[in-house]
DNA sequence: TGTTAGCACTCACATCAGTCGAGTGCTAAT
DNA sequence: ATTAGCACTCGACTGATGTGAGTGCTAACA
């Protein structure tokens, strides 16, 4: 990869590339000429242009028509010409005005989050959740009673992260029997990793506490169906209809895709991976592994909650998209949204 | 209102809906004539189209173009054309099938009956959930301890629906207080209707039980912000991506129109309004109260828990929707639901 | 008197040629 | 190395034309 493009070009690359991410039009030599005063003419432009084409940074619809970013365009235009992603105070100021609607309850704040990303780049965005089997530890699990045959278990954790969920008591339990369950279990379990609650430890419980193995396994049964539920990851979806404002969005074909493809949560998981890194990652167009998404770009940034990697922020839009802003929203997001996290923590 | 249009002109006007509605073209009379056997000619077909015109129940998008059905003729077809709706043991076998997912939590149960309402109508589907503040009965109150500074409000009714939220603790109270507390307010709310609980109620316990007013304040203003806060309806909304295969969807700024609107809960809590009939009510074109929907129909059925009326399904489409089949659909969906719901309430 | 065949008429829609203009590539002059 | 000039390209717009589905009306018919 020749990245060493000479600084005029590096000039009209990221004029072009300004131009295009503004207008949603192929740009011609005479805009970047006339707009953009880099002391040029059109026609040296032009010379200049053919020559980005030739490097591949820079595609022609058909002859005669300006030229737009490929996607080694933008890569380059991310990678290399972008300043360092930068949050303005006032966008700042907004953010902090939009979160200050009351959100007590923790799912409230992503909705909240998902809300205020997609309302600050004008595009989708997306918000993967700690799941409980993270790093957050097991407080304790509690039966509470709701009539002879039905019981509500609790499962609390430090985060303050519960999970619900109704069962139908076993044949032959009372609620005090699994009121001892939920004792034994909390003596053994208080305090470890959620992730840490494996088959073996389960069985360690068994064995110590509770001789008797039938009302035993059934509660296990329980407290493993719970958790295993709980275990599938929530992605908290936003601002949708934003897309529609986007011209490459007029065909109603391109938004059923899209949208259809938003609706499997499955999916949208699988572009959350995390990674380890403390960046904000860019994935442009044909750089996605789903084809659903190849004029689309993702840009995402991973929040953590003490140091330990807990979720994914993202915002998906056109491969035209204001890869700055969206990126210095994001990195004020994955410190932020972290910060507001650890209030739900043990401190 | 001339509702005794005689019997021919009946079966043209059902056979122009009929058509209408599967192909979404203005429909002409050599259509009626060839396709539905009247044993007439287009001619005559014509002549009966004027008379129809004339009397408002159809309408023409230009002269010389085929007859579409107005507002009035939806209506005369859906209330007078129309078989009563009767679903196909074809279908609530898909159904209960479709249901077979493990759907333990209840908010599971909603979010299921919207998916499925969608595709079995191919349209938008939205269920209004029943409200804590309807009919059930308040079970008890709980404090469970998070940590020295917050606690977790578990609120449980005898619909086994439980409200959760973590608080603040107040400076000043223990989690012994918060136990005392709930025991006061548990002695004497409990098997009380949810609705019930007012302020007057709330000041009895304040005077019969806790003198301590200090501590007592606070921990009602908690309840009250507990109660008050879940009071807000919840809307359960699917299928959005539907109402992009319909044709009079294509237009991106319609669509766009339309999404916007359903993403404001407080509109469509607005739509679902409850009556307390058990039939099907249709709402078709500008007979709605949303300018954004009126050139779409809803289809709505209450459902009931033990005879009270608790929410509502619905399905939202264009008004050229399959009548019959949505309202055999919801007529089925109100009954099954309840039934479902049932389960969860105590037996 | 109700029904129907025939016919002129309407109008949306598709097609096609012509024009316009933004933009290019190339060449020659600076 | 840069730029002015020029011929060329091609999408987008415009207006004319044709087509076809459908109508309303009139006159003939059972």
């Amino acid at each position: 990869m020749e990245l060493i493009l000479d600084e005029r070009k590096r000039q009209i690359l990221q004029a072009i590339i300004d131009d295009y991410i503004s207008t949603a039009e192929p740009v011609g030599s005479r805009t970047i000429a006339r707009k953009y005063d880099l002391g040029i003419s059109p026609a040296t432009v032009r010379n200049e242009m053919a020559d980005l084409e030739l490097l591949g940074y820079l595609e022609q619809p058909h002859t005669s028509s300006g030229r737009i970013p490929s996607v080694k365009g933008y890569r380059f235009y991310v990678d290399c010409l972008l300043a360092p992603p930068q949050i303005s105070d006032r966008d700042i100021a907004i953010i902090d005005n939009w979160y200050h609607t009351k959100a007590r309850r923790i799912e409230e704040v992503f909705q909240e989050t998902v809300k205020i990303l997609s309302r600050m780049t004008r595009n989708v965005s997306m918000v993967l959740a700690p799941q409980v089997s993270q790093q957050c530890t097991f407080k304790y699990i509690q039966f509470l009673p709701l009539d002879e045959r039905r019981s509500i278990v609790v499962i609390v954790t430090d985060t303050g992260l519960i999970e619900n969920k109704i069962i139908a008591i076993p044949e032959g339990l009372s609620h005090e029997d699994l009121g001892r369950v939920a004792n034994a279990i909390n003596s053994h379990l208080g305090g470890l990793a959620i992730d840490r609650i494996t088959t073996p430890v389960l069985k360690d419980i068994q064995n110590d506490i509770l001789p008797d193995p039938q009302v035993y396994e059934r509660a296990i049964t329980l407290l493993r169906q719970v958790l295993t539920v709980d275990k599938n990851e929530k992605v908290y979806l936003g601002g949708t209809t934003q897309m529609l404002n986007q011209p490459e969005f007029r065909d109603v074909d391109k938004i059923k895709g899209l949208l259809t493809m938003l609706e499997e949560d499955r999916l949208l998981c699988d572009i959350l991976h995390m990674s380890n890194s403390d960046g904000v990652i860019v994935t442009i167009g044909q750089e996605n592994k789903y084809s659903g998404i190849h004029d689309c770009s993702v840009v995402q940034a991973t929040y953590r909650i003490d140091g330990q990697v807990v979720g994914t922020v993202a915002v998906l839009g056109p491969t035209r998209m204001e890869y700055g802003k969206t990126m210095s929203v994001l990195k004020f997001m994955q410190r932020h949204l972290g910060e507001i996290l650890k209030q739900y923590k043990v401190l």
